[in-house]
DNA sequence: CACAAGTGGGTAAGCGCTTTCTACTCGGGG
DNA sequence: CCCCGAGTAGAAAGCGCTTACCCACTTGTG
């Protein structure tokens, strides 16, 4: 009774009697049985020609690689993957790629992962923390060697335990984690300073001479949203403002949501000096409600925003921001997940963010 | 030698008595074997409780299940695949993910995989045809049961066949392809109506009164960029201008290539009352280029771009431009690739281009 | 009450690779 | 002349999972 395994093409032996060239074609890719069958060496010595994980004499090697062109064989990577025990894909798991800084932020990590050839899974949980952690499930039954989460974490306590605990089993099968933006899920940690930045900002806003604010704040829970509210009340104190009347408007952290919050600031009657929109993409927003709504920008309101996106280099009037330099950060969290040693503990890298005035402010005289 | 190979448990075989806390824990990730031991049936049974391919009597089920949940188990999708012989990835392959136009089309794409809870392998060739092929294999490579290219397409022969080539053994595989931007790569397409829509682009701004212009064009290998251009003039000669003394400047498709072609036109001499950037991203460069040279848009010349690119709307003055449903063609280019059955000849699917007049061009007196 | 059809469990044969182990051929030193 | 590596090929045992196949056991039916 023949079994498979002596007919390595996976053809019958039987019904092929004229096991030559004509053999009829399996549907279906190439196999590397196909390939040594007809290059007439062992599948053992075919793999390792091909993969060079030993060196193969030179009668052979030459008809290895002849008929792996010829047969135009692919190797199977699930399959190599399975047989090695180890992945070469890396995972990705953001916000939504249309937004720029999640865009950036994946760049910069492209960049690394594309250096060390590997390849990346990308996730985008639309701000769905469910679907965070059924991605981050997805990324550990596919074994990525590596994963990078990105984007605001919350305030919610039951979904950062199971996101951690899910991490932890993660890392427990061997895998780096880097998250962008906290570093309190046990993982490697990308974290902006977003309070000193934010702190920073509030200092130099009033050097300008604005004593009345608002904010557009993002949702209550999230993080970044609230570290960057608190740094610039941090600031307004320090430079003697009264925090008491500050304005502080909470709204989606999109540009739909900036739009709409300013378009409240308005209805509400007289308005602050200065706007400070939480983030960019807010900001952009406001900067349309403002545009369409008449009030002028810097004349009428001064408007500053925080991560300095690319998308700002061609607004007008340019916009005040924090820069962060996101492509890096998005780069670092790559290296953090692929350079270190499995069992090394986890690092933290900070990343400065620094206030850079342009047109959308101005001195008060 | 390791015996723990023998016993997937790595446990006692029989009883487990002495598991407690001598039990030798394996490192890496789970196995289903591990889980069958914890719950007392076969492998079988764990794996027909798992993947829900056969209904599974009630005492063992529940154990399963239970086990499973207590081991943190995770299947291993690479083995899944290789067993089941198919895999649930999609790929994607794109220029740059900082591209908003790219971008866009990955959101779209990313939304229809989402849909069918597969996962998606981005990779981007920043416009290196070589890294483009090699992607290629690397995603037949990976077996993904979806392709989807997308980036303009060039003149290069060489390349278009090698890619051809490479394209036709992935389908022979069983892949399904998609490109986006060209159909002749022998697979499903989502095809912009580049030619048509810089046609009427070309009209609509003659009858703006606009009679002297000038193309911001992409490198000359571009199909992209040949079709608009071409599309462009034989809007002109329908509108009675001659082509003759049309400027033409060829650069980079980015930011930077409009920004410096821009440049160079405002240097060489008087400017016409129009320019035309092939495609939006040159569109803001060449926007800049002229605010910085002191050139206003539209007062002192007209400008439009093509694309329709989603940072359009926070640019002032709002830029004329041909819109492309960006995201909607990533989705059909993903439904194509996904949803038609493998026999079946390709499709190539036309997609509208809608001039949208803005600010940025002004009607001559 | 024998018999076909239907359930649900285990055994083992795969999936397409890698890698260990074994076997064999050579060239030289004792 | 034999024995000992060195070097290289092939057989076969995995990798972690799915599933065909088999069998013991219900049920329902004439």
């Amino acid at each position: 009774m023949t079994t498979a395994r002596e007919d390595p093409t996976g053809r019958g032996a039987e019904q092929d009697r004229a096991a030559g060239p004509t053999a009829v074609r399996r549907s279906g890719p190439v196999l590397l049985a196909e390939v040594a069958a007809h290059a007439g060496v062992s599948l053992a010595t075919a793999s390792r020609v091909l993969s060079g994980s030993r060196s193969v004499g030179e009668p052979h090697r030459g008809r290895v690689l002849a008929a792996a062109q010829e047969l135009r064989y692919t190797p199977n990577a699930q399959a190599q993957a399975v047989a090695r025990g180890a992945s070469n894909v890396v995972g990705l798991i953001i916000h939504d790629v249309l937004d720029p800084y999640f865009s950036s932020i994946a760049g910069g990590v492209m960049r690394q992962v594309e250096e060390r050839e590997l390849v990346v899974f990308l996730a985008s949980t639309h701000s769905d923390v469910d679907r965070e952690l059924e991605f981050v499930q997805t990324m550990r039954s596919h074994r990525v060697r590596a994963l990078i989460i990105c984007g605001s974490r919350t305030t919610d306590r039951v979904h950062n335990e199971r996101l951690a605990h899910e991490l932890e089993g993660y890392a427990a099968a061997g895998g780096q984690a880097a998250v962008i933006s906290q570093d309190r899920l046990g993982t490697h940690a990308v974290v902006p300073q977003n309070r000193s930045g934010a702190r920073a900002l509030a200092r130099e806003l009033c050097r300008l001479g604005h004593r009345r604010f608002a904010v557009l704040a993002g949702p209550r829970g999230l993080l970044t949203s609230r570290d960057r509210l608190m740094g610039f009340r941090e600031g307004l104190t320090a430079e003697g403002v009264d925090v008491a009347d500050l304005q502080v408007l909470h709204g989606e952290f999109t540009r739909e949501g900036g739009e709409s919050l300013a378009a409240e600031l308005i209805a509400a009657g007289p308005l602050p000096t200065c706007v400070f929109a939480i983030n960019d993409v807010m900001a952009l927003g406001a900067l349309a409600a403002f545009r369409s709504a008449g009030v002028r920008v810097p004349e009428d309101v001064s408007l500053a925003g925080f991560d300095d996106i690319a998308p700002l280099r061609d607004v007008v009037p340019s916009l005040t921001s924090v820069h962060l330099p996101l492509e890096e950060m998005g780069a670092r969290a790559a290296q953090l997940a692929l350079d270190t040693e499995p069992q090394t503990t986890s690092q933290a890298v900070k990343v400065h963010a620094e206030v850079v005035l342009r047109d959308s402010t101005r001195r008060l005289a």
